[in-house]
DNA sequence: GAGCACTGC
């Protein structure tokens, strides 16, 4: 259900006719920097028209000469198509023509496009394909301030790039005054003790636009709020008996909060004053199925108000129009990575000024609004500027092999915008060192290492996809890497359907754990099930995401195809096969990539890694919640709150580890 | 015996 579908949902319904809008006085300022200057950074807010406008202004310009692009990248995926559909509307052809977009899955551009829009993450993926982009005459990097891990890389290669295409312009757009950093970062040499570093002034020019938003007054509490939730319920109440019309939106962290905080609202509407206006109180979080995701976007009925509780799903991916007062609780989950246990927390924490920023801009869209921010003014000004850039917080391993295979060998020296702890970037080497992708001297081996990059999994998956060939069981691998990566969308969990769920999933259970389950259930999905969406419904499995699964499938199997390797995943293979020597030998194949990820059971059910020093628990989505194992590995190890969880387990044998990771496992 | 913010190839 994170594969939301909210397609025109998303795109803005202030539809200005483009020559209304602030960009155009500046449309000569623009062509002439960009001529003149190799990077520009372009500073707009929301609704300056600077994702739409500039990349149409180029094109006039006569930036799509000889046949070169425009390329113009997002962090996501739905912004990619919504932009490239407004962009084809106002440039009058069909999307996929003069403009397209490119995302996983979906090509939709031609040999006449001459302006594309694409995410990140799939850019860097063509420069392994064409490493000096040399396509493009122009790359326009939106939304850069959100410093997602793929567009902080993106800059780095693109600085990397411009020092042999001198021609290449950059655009980088940011929504916050974070220009000078991102000008000074193409400026400086990237080199401490080189002299050559050319002057900011020479190479980065700096444009700011006025944005299209209404003013908002920004209130704050006297004193701390001790339990915000009931604090953020009362505020709405608050809102509502004394302020005018127009819908509320409030921010919380999670799930459990925004159910608890719905819930109160329902309960205490009653004691409104009769004959006043009723509140409707709406969830949204990304684990919401869509349809319920949907009614955030409908107009309130006559007479109600419209209170929506959002995590920070609705601070820069979804929005919503008609939003007049935002309650800010000053906090956002965020995950981060610990290089010393290689374990991944998601824990509540402050936001950034940035942030909050962010979310009372969230109230000014229509016309002019109010934002409460549930904490003092002392707190605010305690807050940090910015959030830790996501390369500071994560799992390098993906990235650190994508940089190798692009031919970048000293990835420690590799010009960041802001350079990871050094702990993260040896972490993620030796890992890929363990797994064969690096060799002794850390170079990248040929062909796994190569490979492993190509492949769009994780590294641990990657390596287990690779040697499913000499398991003999590519097929069924590539069904459990296309399920896996799906990160736990596969079962519909309806409120208080727990027991369904559970019963659902017991259909498909195999005793040798998850990983066989969700591969019983994607069995039955394409041949059973014949791909409908009734099949699914019965068996309470997410038609979408099992139709994303089958993509995936697909794209990872005309990988292995075109490495030469062979699969055979013919009904006459699997008929011929006993299931339990496929089953060991899935399993197997599993410990050979996920051995680093390997846990004993104890005798109290919760289990141990492999060093004995963190105590793990099967997560409740999980086969082996209430089974008994000896030795497991395990997809995912997550810790939440207070306690550390594993999903996705499979039993193995304990002198299988030793078996396929001898290296690994002799010095522990 | 109990639960994961978001994004991407």
């Amino acid at each position: 259900m994170s594969d939301v579908d909210l397609g025109t949902a998303f795109i803005p319904a202030l539809h200005k006719p483009p020559a209304l809008l602030p960009i155009a006085r500046h449309r000569e300022t623009l062509l002439y920097m960009i001529e003149t200057y190799p990077v520009t950074v372009v500073v707009g807010q929301t609704g300056s028209g600077k994702s739409t406008q500039i990349p149409q202004f180029l094109e006039q310009a006569g930036w799509c000469a000889d046949g070169k692009i425009i390329a113009v990248t997002q962090p996501r995926r739905v912004a990619a198509t919504t932009v490239a559909i407004r962009v084809a509307d106002e440039f009058g052809c069909e999307v996929g023509k003069e403009v397209g977009y490119s995302i996983r899955f979906e090509d939709v551009t031609s040999s006449t496009t001459r302006i594309k829009f694409l995410t990140d993450g799939l850019l860097i993926r063509e420069a392994l394909v064409d490493p000096l982009l040399s396509r493009y005459s122009v790359i326009m990097v939106d939304e850069a301030h959100e410093r997602s891990i793929s567009s902080d890389i993106l800059l780095g290669l693109l600085k990397k790039i411009r020092k042999k295409r001198p021609e290449l312009r950059i655009i980088i757009s940011s929504a916050t005054l974070q220009a000078e950093d991102f000008r000074n970062f193409f400026s400086g040499s990237g080199d401490e003790k080189s002299l050559e570093s050319e002057s900011a002034a020479d190479i980065g020019a700096i444009v700011s636009l006025e944005g299209r938003t209404y003013p908002i007054d920004i209130l704050y509490m006297d004193t701390p709020a001790e339990d915000y939730v009931e604090k953020a319920v009362s505020t709405v109440f608050d809102i509502h008996t004394t302020e005018p019309k127009g819908d509320i939106l409030v921010f919380l962290t999670g799930r459990e909060e925004i159910d608890q905080a719905v819930q109160a609202i329902s309960e205490r509407s009653a004691q409104l004053p009769l004959g006043s206006e009723a509140i409707l109180p709406l969830p949204l979080y990304a684990g919401l199925p869509t349809e319920q995701q949907m009614y955030v976007f409908d107009e309130a009925p006559v007479n109600f108000r419209k209170v929506i509780f959002s995590t920070n799903i609705a601070e820069a991916s979804v929005t919503i129009d008609g939003i007049v007062y935002v309650v800010d609780c000053g906090f956002v989950k965020l995950r981060a990575y610990n290089p010393k246990t290689g374990i991944e927390t998601l824990t509540a924490t402050h936001v950034s000024k940035a942030s909050a920023a962010q979310r009372a801009g969230r109230a000014g869209r229509t016309k002019p609004g109010k934002c409460l921010r549930l904490y003092t003014e002392e707190a605010y000004q305690a807050l940090p500027d910015a959030n830790i850039p996501e390369i500071q917080r994560s799992n390098l391993a993906p990235f650190v092999l994508q940089l190798k295979a692009l031919g970048i060998d000293n990835v420690l020296r590799f010009d960041f915008l802001t350079p990871p702890p050094a702990e993260l970037m040896i972490k993620a080497l030796e890992l890929l060192y363990s797994l064969g992708a690096l060799d002794d001297y850390a170079k990248l081996t040929r062909p796994l290492g190569m490979r492993m990059a190509e492949l769009a999994v994780e590294p641990m998956m990657a390596k287990t996809l690779l040697s499913a060939p000499a398991f003999g069981c590519s097929s069924e691998i590539l069904t459990i890497a296309a399920m896996t990566s799906l990160g736990g969308s596969v079962w519909i969990t309806h409120d208080g359907g727990k027991k369904e769920a559970e019963s659902a999933r017991r259909k498909f259970a195999a005793e040798e754990g998850d990983h066989l389950t969700l591969l019983n259930a994607y069995q039955a999905f394409v041949t059973k099930g014949r791909k409908e969406a009734r099949f699914c419904r019965e068996n309470l499995l997410n038609f979408k995401a099992m139709t994303r699964a089958a993509s995936i499938r697909g794209q990872l199997r005309r990988y292995l195809e075109r490495f030469g390797l062979a699969i055979d995943d013919s009904p006459a293979a699997a008929a011929h096969s006993d299931p339990a020597t496929k089953a060991e030998q899935i399993r197997r194949c599993l410990t050979a990539g996920y051995f680093a990820h390997a846990a004993k059971m104890q005798a109290d059910g919760t289990f141990r890694n492999v060093s004995g020093t963190t105590v793990l628990h099967a997560h409740p989505s999980s086969l082996m919640f209430n089974r008994k194992a000896e030795w497991v590995i395990f997809h995912e190890v997550m810790e939440t709150g207070d306690k550390t969880y594993i999903r996705d387990i499979t039993k193995i044998e304990k002198n299988w580890l030793l078996e396929y990771a001898p290296n690994f496992y002799k010095t522990k």
